[in-house]
DNA sequence: TGAATATATAACTATATAGCTATGCAATGT
DNA sequence: ACATTGCATAGCTATATAGTTATATATTCA
């Protein structure tokens, strides 16, 4: 029940969900993400705190910079998989989504802190 | 996402997905949940009122009693439709789950309020 | 070594949510 | 008509959550 919970409230949240849509489309760090929602750098790293230990998603430090990328079904709980693969095909037609994945295509890690 | 963030919200409560388990096994009115959920009657109502605002549940009148039910797969968002099906499969072996659904079986409007 | 950059954490504030009690409303039965 | 019963709503309080700014940590590079 706990873990239940602790997936479903991570993916019931909007930021959350935008930044997993995002995450179906390519691996991101933390400045990109930041850059695409139009929020604080500390509020952005607490979703991504939330969604890892839902284990929605999973990190990876590369140098300066930490990569998020969506969990894969073999690694994660059965609710994580469930919501991930149901995911994929929900709010494809969200306009807020499709603007969102429009600037995450074009999003640059080397340029989105200046 | 105004859909989807209903819905998830929604389940994503402990009080509410024990309401939804229940109602797999049968339906039931406001006063056998509260007897068997031990909380309140106005805060059993705003949850059953939280999950049919998501099309999680349905009710109908009935004399003096209100009965709810699960919605069903056919009148229902997607999302809904999706995370009812979902969970039949999920929480069977939750301790704190199996001993609500043995109260639930034996629970009876007709005294619950005594 | 020291500056710059990416991320995480701490501390705080504002809002949302869940619980309660009190009360209103509708249906039943005498 | 009146009392009783089931449910809904209003109003309140406590807690949880999400956002902020400030600061700490860690890596890169001159």
């Amino acid at each position: 029940m706990r873990e239940y919970l602790r997936v479903m409230k991570a993916a019931a949240d909007g930021p959350r969900v935008k930044i997993l849509k995002m995450l179906e489309m390519r691996d991101l760090c933390v400045c990109e993400m930041q850059a695409v929602l139009g929020i604080s750098q500390p509020s952005v790293s607490r979703h991504l705190r939330l969604l890892e230990d839902a284990d929605l998603v999973r990190s990876e430090k590369e140098g300066m910079w930490t990569n998020f990328r969506l969990a894969r079904p073999e690694e994660v709980n059965q609710y994580s998989k469930a919501i991930l693969e149901q995911l994929k095909g929900w709010l494809k037609k969200d306009q807020s989504i499709q603007k969102l994945l429009k600037q995450a295509q074009v999003v640059d890690r080397t340029t989105c802190g200046s």
